[in-house]
DNA sequence: ATATATGCAAATCATTTGCATTCCT
DNA sequence: AGGAATGCAAATGATTTGCATATAT
């Protein structure tokens, strides 16, 4: 069970589990669309209704310090992953959407391995973002334009 | 002279120039360090001093529109960089300083392609931070370990 | 047993907004 | 001239903090 891991490896960096924060946990990792705080919010809260925003926050400090998660910080708020090894993000401008491009981790590596080489700075983890238009937006911008053709 | 270039990139944008837009706009082109607002505030309110943070925070949101620089927000506060071509920032976990790594446009560039291609997301722009040690911070803590050897 | 987490309310602080006055074009 | 920018003050909203009570180890 997906739990195990996750307790053990909370135990391991000396933090104490409880039920909200496994909830928690359990509510990003089982993510795949980068959730804000209030959302992960409204989602414990099914299960937990008297959870505050508070905990919520002092709980993604605790996840994201001891690796389980990322925080990714935008200009109005934050959001949540689970996925920590070197990928893209595909942040769409129309719609906010967040998705992670798939194998795009071996030429991140590259990329690091790089810079580490030629900077001598060592790169402890990364946030790669692409801004653009998800196939969804393109379409709906799309027919105007060819229709004026 | 480096004002002509800024003038006719903001008037094609449809926006007014000002001194104090063209001063803001000085300020983080000939800036390597990826200032904070606070920074540019302080750093121009040497030339104007009645000029206040609501006019920073709007300017900088008009240069951000008009292409000619880039917001990095991060977890306390955004930064600002003129190197709107692809590169890659180096965060220090330990000072907090911030550097474009040099010679990372290249593969960036084909990561854009190759992602583009896969996934036909169609990126607009990027942000890739690697956060780490720069080489300072490295020195400040190496010895103590290297002691110890 | 004891240090730490939770829940609640209040505080903080970056960023935004409304409006009168001044300034580009 | 006329609409948009500036400066100032007040508002907003995400995130943090303090403290009493409950809980993990």
């Amino acid at each position: 069970m997906i739990q195990s891991a996750v307790v053990q490896q909370l135990r391991q960096g000396g933090v104490r589990v409880t039920p909200q924060r496994l909830a928690i946990a359990e509510a990003v990792l089982n993510s795949t669309d980068h959730p804000t705080v209030q959302q992960i919010h409204e989602r414990v809260q099914q299960h937990f209704p008297s959870m505050t925003l508070a905990t919520v926050y002092s709980t993604l400090g605790v996840l994201s310090k001891s690796g389980l998660i990322q925080e990714l910080p935008f200009a109005k708020q934050s959001r949540y992953e689970s996925n920590v090894s070197p990928h893209v993000n595909l942040v769409c401008i129309g719609c906010g959407n967040i998705a992670d491009a798939d194998d795009s981790s071996d030429i991140i590596i590259r990329l690091r391995d790089q810079v580490s080489n030629e900077t001598r700075f060592q790169v402890m983890w990364q946030r790669v973002d692409f801004h653009g238009w998800c196939r969804t937006c393109q379409a709906a911008i799309e027919p105007a334009a060819a229709a004026g053709q």
